[in-house]
RNA sequence: GUCCCCGUCGUCUAGUGGUCUAGGACACCGGGUUUUCAUCCCGGCAACAGGGGUUCGAUCCCCCUCGGGGAUGCCA
């Protein structure tokens, strides 16, 4: 059993694909097949090396992995379309040779204005057939004056075509209104997509094609290739595509669709992956958190949704949350370095068991690893700027009085061995506040902002001397 | 326009001719924990698109309508 991604390289890999891939991925490690990647780089225009590296890296990153493809090799290759003209060069002359295709004279602007002529549907125009039946002697014309030719396949009338997908059941076309005759190899001898890639399916020997919804449409194209040259036919599964919240096929527009961007902001590969395997499907237990081996093992295509999903970006935020707070301590530091570097912090010089102490009590106010950009500096800060509101906080009555109470008594009457457990009574005492008027202060003078973990927590990570030094801070800017 | 696909809470979905007073999750709202916020725990709100059939009985099967989406490229 075999299956393939094949993207193409003009941009970045977008969430669309990537769920295409993942579906294709878990369907070959859950049927033990083996997975192909093909580069469909035929718009020579647009395909680059670089998309193609950035799509290799982001499936990499997700935890995708092929058996064959461009970088790897295999049996059945080359795995670029670019590098197989000469393969499909020969199946066109079969198809001219025979009949089933023809060279086309007609100009971009004859086809315009056909299109625009007639009833003034240009809708529902279809390729009027002009050069379908051309005697050898008007060919000869056209060649003389010099007109560059495509090649159309030839559409045979009134023939029915029966998609039997593996998601939405057998489809039924009839050739007589897929478009009339398509173009299948372009002015300039590139040939288009609807016509190499059912060769390269069967060429590859893809027993299933898992690919978006979009290409439903064209699959009695193709199939109708296939069946002019003999060739053998895959199966089929088309996936439903994601939406936006309009409902709109999913784009830029609605949000970050890339999965760069998702990497970058601080998203976990299974925590993606987890979300985009249950747009669409659910586990038997109805879990919907599941390690990406539970997932292998339950996946079936039978059970996968007929409905195209609007992508939930607060839901995966909220997914990615909880695999942060589930993830190995250790690991999840690790992870989260280069965020605090990006923070400003040399993370390196941080000791490490402190920094995980530091993670271990900030991950639960992550959703992605980027959050803790701005929690970081309540421990790592030497002292903390406070926001607008503890600035407003620390400006009250009763702001003031507790730092002048926590600067004496810190001074004058702790020392590291008791502040963390002797602070908090004693200022209690000294100002005679208590509940939020306390507390509330207290916690802009020692993490400057009025919200954030437990107080004594944060004391007891920080340690006496950058407690002192908030204190004194706060001293010196609100109390004289 | 034409062809094709799809219609269960706002969103992702479970469910299948009776067990459905339609289940779960996110979001939202309320409560508890936290003298804060978040986490965590408990509770609540909220859906079978509409109309015809078939049937003793339809969310489930069939048809129509409506709604949404895709295709209709010398893009893939």
């Amino acid at each position: 059993m075999r299956v393939r991604f094949a993207p193409s390289p003009t941009g970045f890999l977008h969430v669309g694909n990537a769920r295409t891939a993942i579906v294709n991925y878990l369907y070959a490690r859950s049927n033990n097949a083996r997975m192909v990647l093909r580069i469909e780089d035929t718009d020579l225009e647009r395909s680059t090396r670089e998309s193609e590296d950035s799509i290799f890296r982001d499936l990499s990153w997700l935890g995708i992995r092929w058996d064959e493809g461009p970088d790897l090799g295999g049996e059945f290759g080359p795995y670029r379309q670019s590098e197989r003209f000469d393969i499909y060069r020969s199946y066109t002359e079969r198809l001219l040779g025979e009949g089933n295709a023809y060279r086309c004279y007609c100009t971009k602007e004859e086809l315009d204005r056909m299109k625009k002529g007639g009833d003034g549907e240009a809708e529902s125009y279809t390729y009027s057939g002009r050069c379908r039946s051309l005697t050898d002697d008007e060919r000869k014309k056209f060649e003389a004056e010099g007109r560059p030719s495509t090649v159309r396949f030839r559409v045979p009338d009134n023939v029915s075509i029966v998609v039997n997908d593996r998601i939405k059941g057998p489809v039924e076309f009839n050739s007589s209104n897929i478009g009339g005759d398509f173009i299948i190899v372009r002015s300039d001898g590139v040939p288009v997509f609807n016509y190499i890639v059912i060769i390269d399916d069967t060429l590859m020997k893809i027993s299933l094609v898992i690919r978006g919804d979009d290409h439903l449409s064209n699959t009695p194209k193709q199939l109708l290739v296939a069946r002019a040259l003999g060739l053998s036919e895959p199966e089929y599964a088309h996936l439903p595509l994601i939406m936006g919240p309009d409902r709109s096929k999913l784009s830029k527009r609605h949000g970050i669709t890339s999965v760069e961007m998702y990497r970058k902001e601080g998203y976990l590969p299974h925590a993606l992956m987890n979300y985009m395997a249950m747009l669409g499907w659910a586990s038997e237990s109805g879990e919907e958190i599941l390690p990406i081996e539970d997932i292998i093992r339950q996946i079936d295509l039978k059970k996968l949704s007929k409905n195209a999903p609007i992508f939930d970006f607060q839901k995966l935020r909220w997914m990615n949350g909880m695999y942060i707070r589930d993830y190995p301590l250790a690991d999840i530091t690790i992870l989260f370095m280069p965020y605090l570097a990006n923070a400003g912090y040399n993370v390196d010089a941080i000791d490490r068991t402190h920094l995980e102490t530091v993670v271990s009590i900030l991950r639960r106010y992550c959703d992605i690893l980027s959050d803790i950009g701005h929690l970081a500096g309540i421990f790592l800060d030497e002292v903390c700027v406070p926001d607008e509101e503890a600035d407003a906080m620390l400006k009250s009555d009763d702001g003031k009085n507790v730092i002048r109470a926590s600067r004496t008594i810190i001074r004058d009457r702790l020392d590291s061995a008791n502040f963390a457990t002797g602070l908090i009574p004693a200022v209690k005492g000294a100002t005679s506040l208590k509940g939020k008027s306390f507390f509330m202060p207290l916690r802009a003078i020692i993490t400057g902002r009025q919200k954030g973990p437990e107080l004594d927590q944060v004391m007891a990570v920080i340690g006496y001397d950058k407690c002192k030094m908030r204190i004194e801070y706060c001293h010196e800017h609100y109390c004289s």
